[in-house]
DNA sequence: TGTTAGCACTCTCAAGAATAGAGTGCTAAA
DNA sequence: TTTAGCACTCTATTCTTGAGAGTGCTAACA
């Protein structure tokens, strides 16, 4: 599809539109228009001006004797190419570096902040989806005795995660014969990704290779189960009562199938993994989501990353009636300080 | 408050209301229970019975032309002393057992799969509060060095509980010396209850007794460090939007109070935690959760244990009129079965 | 040719009126 | 003590009406 050229009449009344819809969440009429942006036209000039943008598939009507609301189409024009990026002020930086003074420590504890950041400055829905751990490089890996038939395998991960496992063993191992194992895993395994490290454990050709002379029963069983992660990412999601207060969505019905969605983490963490263009923000504005009953909002989303790896993602979900200048500022700052905190933390 | 006693008739026609209030949300008009119930007694004598009952408090009026529903007093006494405990079916039973099969390795994944089991079942919220770490056992504790400031604290509990902790350490340790501090420490601290070992790290004398000629100064700041967890209990909940779904909350108002609440999990938290009888199920009518915008639920909430030891809470969230036998079995049952899967993992 | 004023037309929304129906409370009889 | 009957109250629904908002079109104007 080509966009079709705007003249710039055209583009101030669009970015008028969107701009005043976004403010009252009521359809924008040409009055209005007239009273609130000094445009130096007439409404009825206006109104032919919309009548071209309504046909160009840009506007649309609730009803013949309502004002004009941006379609998605609209806004995707609207965000491509009219909406001029708007800098965060220094007191909202503050507030999201400040946001992870006290968290630093603990992987978890920078994820669920994150997303407690996100929808707190932006008045949406923070989501935080955490790195996939395939894609994770191994730092470290402990064994620890639980009884005698399980260990538990503690992944230390160079992102800062950690992840603990537990491993069912054939037969008992003694602190020695464990320590010995451990300190053999370390050597062969850390600084792996563990998606190969997995798929080390799967193949014993592979194994042999990697372990030669040291591999044993038990180091292949304990490779392979303390390895056996599931596809784990975990989405973190805050602010969801934020929607409440949104005009839009005053009847339960609009409300329910949104919450429905976000109930199932599954859907939130494609959405947020789908695609992406590994630099930058990008926006998806309404259906362009693809989540079934999320129709009537927007997501924006950041990768973030540490030495040029991408680690996870996070987001802003809002109706797609969103300050979206405001919001992409938002995310954009908080990937960048994301990112560094994992940067120094490597 | 001494509870007035009731002749059977008015006993028989209360639990009928709250029964048939129970299933349609609709006020119980005296024709209805004629109808559907076989009571022997015209729709005169029962409106003569239902104002009695309205005046002891029992029953209340929408308005003047509209059926009687019950009040939180009445469904108190119809917990108390009407309902008949109705058991779960085998099949039912058999949903909560295969719902912990597959996770019975991962602590965290049990405490995720009992909220989803209680909401599934339940056609509810369902909450589940993790043991308080405070009062959990050390089983072993596990030093990893992260790099030269810090070490990664690997916390295992007798409950199965595994905690990380990372720690910020003076000035780098040799691993020869991070294996011997960790040796002490089992030694020393293992079998303790956190709570204990935290009171030990924060007062010198007693870091001595414990110590004894082992105390230095890197295992004061190791063990200072490594316990001094926050008061952190998880609170695990699922089935949310099954609230949608209740016709009492059809309008956005009331929803968004309770999503608000729901959003703070501290709030949850004290909810399920606070004046616990230790034994058996409790059951929270409306207002008496004491939760601020949640005076049109109740909760039906357990204690699970292990070895006597209270761990944490289970409970199941839901509108008043809920199904209270229905839903005391299955908090009952759930809180059976994960307390013996502790027991077992003990 | 582009812009504007004027006006008829359309549609929504809110308020009021009328009606049907549900359910009670009371009274008097069984 | 129980019940039948009936007047009364309140709700919920439907229909109507009128006001208001906003458009689209036309004709005049620069």
């Amino acid at each position: 599809m080509t966009t079709p050229v705007l003249d710039s009449r055209k583009h101030a009344v669009l970015e008028a539109i969107v701009n005043c819809y976004n403010r009252t969440a009521e359809p924008v009429s040409s009055q209005k228009i007239v009273r609130d942006y000094d445009m130096g036209l007439s409404a009825a000039t206006l109104r032919n001006t919309m009548a071209d943008l309504e046909e160009l598939g840009y506007l649309t009507h609730p009803h013949t004797s309502a004002g004009r609301i941006p379609t998605e189409q609209g806004y995707r024009v609207y965000v491509d190419s009219l909406m001029t990026t708007q800098k965060l002020s220094q007191r909202e930086k503050q507030f999201i570096r400040d946001g992870y003074a006290s968290s630093r420590r603990d992987f978890e504890e920078v994820m669920e902040q994150t997303s407690k950041i996100l929808s707190a400055i932006s008045h949406h829905i923070g989501v935080v989806l955490s790195p996939e751990l395939h894609e994770s490089i191994l730092r470290r890996l402990e064994l620890i005795s639980i009884d005698s038939e399980h260990i538990l395998a503690v992944l230390l991960m160079a992102s800062g995660a950690v992840k603990n496992q537990v491993v069912s063993i054939p037969k008992d191992l003694s602190d020695e014969e464990l320590y010995r194992i451990n300190r053999i895993l370390n050597e062969k395994l850390a600084g792996l990704p563990l998606k190969q490290i997995r798929q080390i454990s799967q193949d014993p050709a592979k194994l042999r290779a990697v372990f030669d002379l040291h591999l044993s029963d038990p180091i292949a069983t304990v490779t392979r189960n303390a390895f056996a992660l599931e596809q784990e990412t975990h989405v973190y999601i805050d602010g969801t009562s934020n929607f409440f207060s949104q005009p839009e969505f005053g009847e339960v019905q609009k409300i329910e199938s949104l919450f429905r969605v976000l109930e199932q983490k599954e859907q939130i963490a494609d959405l947020l993994s789908s695609q992406q263009d590994p630099l930058g923000i990008q926006v998806l504005i309404g259906s362009e989501n693809g989540c079934e009953g999320m129709e009537m909002c927007s997501v924006v989303r950041s990768s973030y990353r540490a030495r040029g790896n991408q680690l996870g993602t996070i987001g802003v979900i809002g109706p797609t009636r969103m300050a979206y200048p405001h919001i992409v500022s938002i995310v954009k700052f908080t990937s960048q300080t994301i990112s560094e905190l994992f940067e120094e933390s490597l």
